[in-house]
DNA sequence: GCAAAAAATTAACAAAAGATAATTAACGCT
DNA sequence: AGCGTTAATTATCTTTTGTTAATTTTTTGC
C-alpha cells in the first residue's frame, strides 16, 4: 500500500532512490503519530527502531538523579532519530526521547533492515552518507565547546537553527548547550542589550 | 614488498583480513616518519590521507587569530587520524596536526582507497565500524559536556585515558576539556587536596 | 649535569556561572 | 477570556573561571 504522499515523502529523502529501493523499505517502515509530551523510547528500554520525522520534534534527555533533566540532542522534521547506543552497542538506552510536539515519524527496525541495506549499493551508500552527516554534525559540537564562548556557542545555535530556538522552551537549549536556564537568560539579556562601556 | 612486521601490522588492525584483502591495502599503504614536532597535515591543506598510527601522537589544534591554540583531538597509536573536513566535505583543513612524539604511520590516500574498499565487503565492513566507532566517541564526548562538570569531566579523561594524560603537556589537556591551562591546574589541585571542610 | 626554555603552579582581580528564591511573563486548558 | 501552571527573568550570594603576571617546577638541548 503506497499513496501518493508516502511516495513523495521517499522521493524527498533520497532523490535518486529506484522503485526497487523504495519498495524494499515500504515493506520495512511503518508510520506512526506521537503526541506533544509523550516518551518514544524510555530510559533502559532496548529499541532497534531508526525513525525518519516527518513533522514534530524530539527531545533526547538525560534524567539526573535529583530530577533535573539535560537535554542532549533534538530532532526535528526531515532528521532521523534512534537510540544510537541501542543500535551500536547492543546496550539499554540511557537516554528519555521524548516529543515536544505532536510528531509524526516513519520508523523501521533497524536490526531487519540491516541486512536489506547491505544487499543493496545505493541503501548502503545512503546510510553509509547519513552517518558520516551525524558524524560531522558532532564533530562540530565538540568543536563549538572547544573553541568558543558560552554566548557564541548560544548566538551559533541562533545562527544555524533559528527556527528551532523559537520552538524549544530555553530551558531545554540551556542544558543543551552545557549551562543551566538562568545563564542562558542572563546571556541573552547580555546581547540584547546595548554593550554598555 | 611485504615483511613480517607490516604482516603482522595488518593482522593487528584487523584479524579476518585475508591476504587478498591485505595485499590490496597494501598496494595502496605506505609507511611514514613524523619527528616530534613536525607539522603532519597544516592548515588550509587538502589532504585526502588517512593514517593508521602505529606509535608516537599526533596532535589537532586550531590556531586563533591572537596566536593561542586549541586543542581539538590526540589520537596515538592503534587509531586512525586524517582531517576529517577535507575527506567529507572536500574543504581544505581548518586544523593544524602536529605529532607531538616521533610517531610511525601508515598511510593511504582515501580517494585512492575509496573504490578498492567498495568493492570489497570486508574492507567495507571495516570502514563503516572504524566510522561508526568515531561517531560514538564524538557522542560520549558531547555527552561529557552536557553532564559533567570540569572537574567530572577531567576525571573521567584521566579514568578513560590515565596513559594519555601522562603523555601530554596539561595545556593541551585544558583546551581539549574547554578550558584555560591555569583552570585545569586549579582543578587538579582540588582533586589532589584532602577536601577541607 | 647545567643552563635555558617551557610548563605548571600560584596569586590577585574581574567576569561569568551555579544555586536558590522571588517576581514577572507566557502559555495551556477548559 | 480567565485561571492556573509553567517558563523566563531578575536578584542575591557563592563558587568557579578567565586573565594577566609572577614564581616555581620540569623538561630539553648541549
Amino acid at each position: 500500500m503506497l499513496n501518493t504522499d508516502e511516495i513523495s515523502f521517499y522521493l524527498s529523502i533520497y532523490k535518486e532512490l529506484s522503485l526497487k529501493d523504495m519498495y524494499e523499505l515500504v515493506t520495512l517502515a511503518k508510520t506512526r503519530k506521537i503526541a506533544a509530551g509523550e516518551v518514544y523510547i524510555d530510559i533502559d528500554t532496548i529499541c532497534h527502531k531508526v525513525a525518519f520525522i516527518k513533522s514534530g520534534l524530539i527531545r533526547g534527555y538525560h534524567l539526573k538523579e535529583n530530577g533535573e533533566e539535560r537535554t542532549l540532542l533534538l530532532r526535528w522534521e526531515n532528521q532521523f532519530i534512534a537510540a544510537a547506543d541501542t543500535i551500536v552497542f547492543e546496550k539499554p538506552s540511557r537516554f528519555i526521547y521524548q516529543a515536544l510536539e505532536d510528531t509524526v515519524i516513519m520508523e523501521l527496525d533497524f536490526k531487519k533492515a540491516q541486512p536489506i541495506i547491505n544487499n543493496n549499493p545505493r541503501l548502503s551508500a545512503k546510510r553509509n552518507a547519513i552517518i558520516l552527516g551525524m558524524l560531522a554534525e558532532y564533530m562540530e559540537r565538540v568543536e563549538s565547546f572547544v573553541l568558543l564562548s558560552t554566548a557564541e556557542r548560544y548566538m551559533k545555535l541562533v545562527h544555524d537553527k533559528p527556527d528551532i530556538v523559537n520552538r524549544v522552551p530555553n530551558k531545554y537549549l540551556a542544558t543543551l548547550l552545557g549551562i543551566t536556564p538562568v545563564s542562558l537568560s542572563r546571556i541573552r539579556k547580555r546581547i540584547a542589550s546595548p554593550k554598555k562601556r
